[in-house]
DNA sequence: AATGAATGAGAGTTCATTCAT
DNA sequence: TATGAATGAACTCTCATTCAT
């Protein structure tokens, strides 16, 4: 669960001091990326957050390419990680779908720099930004088919639906987690599960 | 239906020879952004594309910003324009929503580009990314209610639905349209439709 | 005779102004590089001597390396075009080299950054060096046989004479043209002109 | 004659352990330099080849400029000792310059980088470029003057001719030691020998 | 003696924008 | 209106050298 903490090529410090400065420079990306975009963020302003001299950013990664790349990994797996729990604990294939809307709103509000950096690898690093949304998807197709087999959904779900179901979660996500309090998350989760269910027909 | 071209400021060139130059930047601005991205692209690969020297940029934007604003502006209007006369001719709300998405799809294999362009405008100018989508939201949010007041679909449609369904749209664009052409339009506008016909659930 | 002024890709100025400009950036340059070495030199260093902006020197050149090709290549062009004349004027094939020492050395002296620049090369830019000194040396081959031919030497002359020959102005002039004036240039020619006749023997 | 292993200011390792590391290092920068040049060779190059850590290199040298002006040094004591055995054993004057050029062929068929160090020193340690060349010209004009003394040579052998020897022997080298072994060694050498016998008159 | 993280000056290069013609 | 040369701020990345352990 806990991800190894890793820089470019494997550089993996070799001392305490050099993990901690590691840990510190990661952090400092995803406040600078997350505050300004990649394009208007700058190694030095990460190494300024990071109270460190601009050098040792290159100790660590080798571009800035690298350390986003690094950072849409993290918070790629850091929603998966948040969101995997409730999921695996819903007690139907309609409550799990729920479940992850819920969560995936609730870590956007408290992380909202992730559209910045995941979203915006789409233009920084389209490898990244592919992996995340393939790997998700394949993860929720996975996750209809078992309900599915359970008996809990229609026998042919597929594909299209965990895209579409995907596609919702990411928007709703960034309408009422980052946009917008304005609505309970709750109340956003009840209202897609029931439509989940059984449809927007009369 | 069709805009009048306009660059920045609302500098309407008062010659056909400077008509003739505006729309050659727009659309050698639509292939640059669309191939390169906001930051790759160049204004002077922009203008040698066009055909025009660097200079006569100037004459019609005000800066980089500018094009690319009136260029999502352009699309946003272009998309919506393509998709609605299926719409209107849909015989039910359901209906209504299935020809959406396949003539998003459709259209977005012809325009790849429009994500770089309007996805991409989340983090060049984020007011025309919000214009774009709230504005799209809030016309599905009116269609559901009026198919709804219809008697076609169910009475508490509200803008969560209209989140949903373009969240839906966009990511299945994405993966059917632009990403790869392997599933007819037609079949995945079936599936959704019949998703939003009667849900998931058994 | 007169080398064309071209910059990198054939960026040919259009303009008259462009023209003045790319000519200071070049005689600019080849100071900045014979005073301080490739290394050490600086495209600002470059640009502040020839007056302009930093950026005007992208605009002939695409690199420090280029510039520095197109200065090789201008100074081999101007040290064979020195030495031409006094060589073809000569009366015999030994007559021919004394005058091509003699002239080389004259011209070290005016140009002491010769070594500077085309030396360098050696470390900066393989094929130019390598280049210059085949292209010399062919030269000078050619000479060696047409004289031969002429029954003014040995019919057995051969390109490693032609080496001989080149590696022996090059030293002559670093000697007697960078490192010092303390010989005339003609005492040397002689010297040189003397052993080359008739050998070191007794 | 052979050197005492030496790091700057005479710093002399006073272990074992010491004297292997500073030999570790200093073969390293041989090949560190001679494959990359002075200016792309970097200490951490050096120092993963010898595999020390980067900071033992400051151990034994104050400075990159430092360890190639060893190497220098180095190197050019090396051709001496090379060559030296060969020239002094040679029956006449013109037998005695033929020897030089074979040996100093051969040794730069085994030690190509040789060029790479001695010729760049000319812009990293001019002094040690003077020197390595001033020193190598004053032993060349004592064997000449020694072998003119002895009747071998003609009378008025001078520094000009050492130079000149000099230069042809370094770009002979260059040509046939370094760019290409398409010729035999003892051929090149006959071929100056008979040159240097007797010129290149009729 | 040895290690390897930290430092920061410095340089090349890009390109949006301005301006003289 | 059109042209293209000129500008210079801004940024990424390198690496010799220092330093704490």
């Amino acid at each position: 669960m806990n991800r190894a903490i890793t820089a470019s090529d494997g550089k993996a410090p070799r001392t305490e001091r050099g993990r901690r400065t590691l840990r510190g420079i990661l952090d400092a990306a995803a406040i600078e990326f997350g505050e300004r975009g990649f394009h208007d963020a700058s190694i030095s302003g990460i190494t300024r957050r990071a109270g460190v001299a601009l050098g040792s950013f290159y100790t660590y990664f080798d571009s800035k390419d690298a350390v986003f790349r690094a950072l849409v990994r993290d918070m790629s797996d850091q929603v998966r990680d948040h969101v995997a729990p409730a999921v695996r604990a819903a007690p139907d294939g309609i409550a799990a779908e729920r479940a992850g809307l819920e969560q995936f709103i609730g870590f956007v509000r408290q992380h909202k720099e992730i559209y910045r950096i995941i979203d915006e690898s789409e233009f920084v690093d389209p490898d990244s930004f592919r992996l995340h949304y393939a790997t998700t998807a394949e993860r929720i197709t996975r996750r209809l088919a078992a309900a599915a087999a359970q008996g809990d959904l229609r026998a042919d779900v597929s594909e299209v639906h965990a895209w579409a179901v995907m596609g919702m979660n990411v928007f709703l996500g960034l309408r009422y987690g980052v946009w917008d309090d304005d609505r309970g998350v709750e109340d956003v989760a009840d209202t897609v599960a029931e439509m989940l269910r059984s449809g927007l027909g009369r």
